[in-house]
RNA sequence: CGGGGCGUAGCGUAGUGGCUAGCGCGCCUGCUUUGGGAGCAGGAGACCGGGAGUUCGAAUCUCCCCGCCCCGACCA
């Protein structure tokens, strides 16, 4: 039993001056959590035991699916990351510390090498897969910026699992058996996601799918379709064009276009000059970009920005893309800053990317490479041509679906799981093999699966709260039932003390309000604060034979006799 | 790392050069109160983020450092 009068807890009556997102303000006000440090919190009895509610869920379904448990160090040695040359790769974000006879030491941010060389050192035949091991571990890392609560801390819990495979027909099944799993652990939790397409990204593998809570102040963005349910990360979201089918344009043309730095000034002129109505959409930008060093341009219709993400992860092994800035254009004086084209991209030394929407055959109102000057009637295939066509453009809300042509909507999403075909990038790394039926050596191949196990604590209190408190799910929430003595009187006391014990003879967790010095309002709101689903209230009405019995979600009473009152509370909880 | 904001008691805050740092919540003692964050009386609790400087005098002005929040870049 919880009593309110021994628990270690104080709940505020204001907002937190340093909390904005509302699982990170109601989570602090409720006496759930405590921030240590920036992006690094404590867990107080409430909230440790609903973070344990959620570790049970994913636990009992990952059990469910058949996969093993098993359980690393966080604390790491350096050696297994320089075999991936992660201990590089992975940079500022990895938290590094040395022991006292100076050797490097590192706290595990991600475990797939440690998971690999487990496996490595014990199974060596085919006949030993498919496995599927997990473990859920406090990661670290040591982000640029951590923000809203516990949704991007620099401590996390995080559960993560792996699969081994002979062969590509294993490693799909084994990511099926995951998304199933993960879809049944995500609808235990009583979260609202979608499932969308996503970018491997650098962890270097191929089939790839976030799992996304959608939340207004979720960090990641995703576009959805409301009729055929494609799903997708901006980063992934496909852009489907058809073919040019206008007519040839005439040779291209250069004409004076002074003082047009932007796209509308550019529009604007070229209109009244040639008494035409053309708009954003029929210009060409010319985004320029300094890739590893190396300059590119990325052209894009002239009423769209450039995606920098979306050009990061759709352009294969670029590590650092930015902007062209004032010294890079010295560098290149080819280059006219404003009144730049594709035209003469390979006398200036730069490589040319465009959108898809630039496709073969269409012509463009863009720079001319000279001051003041610009040109049209410009070709793709005739008068420029491009190295590759990139995702660069930014999607926009009513962009065409690429499976069903509806215009797709944009949300904001928090992301609560990843999983993605890892393929044998570790496995070659590290060496594992096992022997095929003919004696042959072959290369595992992997998948990697996440669960942000914290993160999932307040992605459900993001999408399940009002303006007065949490609102949780039964199995997630500290305790299902909430007794509130509100009086003075001992027998008020008395009938809910018994009524505990009944609930929890009956196997229900129960949350008394045993404090004898709170008033009833002081109860009624710290209830209501907490979030537990189911309310009841022993006070005035008790002397008639009544408590009274609510429903956090719903803000229901009604009153139940007390000769009667256990089978009716549990009756409308089971409902 | 770029831009913006902030740091005064456990929490929320007032105080912009003047002597004793104020208020509300919470906490302690006593009395009264008990169905929507009770009342009265008394009390504890603050190196005003840290350091250096300017000044007769600094929470207040200057410089440096630290920490925190938000937007962006980056990332589960």
């Amino acid at each position: 039993m919880l009593r309110m009068s021994t628990l270690l807890l104080r709940t505020l009556r204001d907002d937190p001056a340093d909390a904005e997102v509302a699982s990170h303000r109601l989570l602090v006000r409720a006496g759930y959590v405590r921030r240590v440090a920036a992006g690094i919190y404590s867990w107080l009895p409430l909230g440790y035991r609903t973070y344990r509610n959620v570790e049970k869920v994913v636990r009992e379904e990952m059990d469910n699916a058949g996969f093993q448990e098993v359980h690393f160090p966080a604390l790491l040695p350096r050696d297994p990351y320089e075999s991936t040359n992660r201990w590089t790769e992975y940079g500022p974000d990895l938290f590094r510390l040395k022991d006292r006879k100076g050797n490097d030491y590192l706290l595990g941010p991600t475990h797939e090498e440690m998971f690999t060389l487990m496996v490595k050192g014990e199974f060596s035949s085919y006949k030993d897969l498919p496995l599927s091991i997990y473990q859920i571990q406090t990661k670290y890392r040591d982000e640029p910026r951590p923000r809203s609560g516990i949704i991007r801390g620099r401590e996390f819990v995080m559960k993560d699992s792996y699969s081994f495979d002979i062969d590509d027909a294993g490693l799909e099944a084994s990511y099926q058996r995951h998304r199933e799993a993960y879809i049944k652990t995500f609808n235990r939790l009583g979260l609202k996601f979608n499932i969308v397409s996503a970018m491997s990204g650098a962890m270097g593998g191929s089939k790839s799918e976030e799992f996304l809570a959608p939340c207004p102040t979720g960090e990641d963005t995703y576009v959805l379709c409301e009729k055929c349910g494609y799903a997708a990360n901006v980063e992934a979201m496909v852009t489907k064009v058809d073919a040019y089918k206008g007519e040839v344009p005439p040779a291209f043309e250069i004409f004076d276009s002074p003082n047009t730095p932007t796209i509308d000034s550019l529009v604007e002129l070229v209109n009244s000059k040639f008494g035409i109505s053309i708009t954003g959409a029929d210009t060409l930008k010319n985004v320029l970009l300094m890739a590893d060093g190396k300059a590119i341009s990325i052209l894009v219709p002239g009423d769209r920005e450039v995606d920098l993400k979306r050009v990061g992860a759709n352009l294969a092994g670029v590590q650092d893309l930015r902007l062209f800035e004032d010294e890079d254009f010295a560098k290149y004086p080819g280059l006219v800053k404003g009144y730049v084209g594709p035209q003469d991209a390979a006398k200036l030394g730069i490589t040319v990317y465009a959108d898809p929407r630039i496709v073969i055959g269409s012509h463009w109102i863009t720079g001319a490479n000279e001051r003041d000057k610009h040109a049209r009637y410009v070709t793709h295939g005739r008068d420029f041509e491009v190295t590759a066509f990139v995702e660069a453009a930014e999607v926009k809300a009513g962009d065409p679906c690429p499976t069903c042509q509806t215009p797709v909507v944009i949300d904001r999403a928090i992301e609560i799981g990843h999983i993605f075909q890892l393929g044998r990038k570790y496995a070659q790394a590290l060496g594992l093999t096992v022997l095929d039926q003919n004696g042959k050596a072959q290369v595992v191949t992997m998948g990697s699966y996440g669960i942000g196990v914290s993160r999932a604590v307040a992605a459900i209190a993001e999408q399940s709260h009002d303006e007065i408190g949490l609102i949780w799910p039964r199995e997630i929430a500290p305790a299902e039932v909430h007794v509130v003595a509100a009086g003075k009187d001992e027998s008020i006391f008395n009938f809910a003390e018994q009524l505990t014990e009944q609930l929890e003879a009956m196997g229900l967790t129960v949350l008394l309000d045993d404090r004898k010095d709170a008033s009833p309002g002081v109860k009624f709101k710290d209830a209501e604060l907490i979030g537990i689903p189911y309310i009841v209230i022993v006070g005035k009405s008790l002397q008639e034979g009544k408590i009274e019995f609510r429903v956090r979600s719903l803000g229901s009473k009604v009153e139940f006799a007390t000769d009667s009152a256990v089978a009716e509370i549990i009756a409308a909880i089971n409902n």
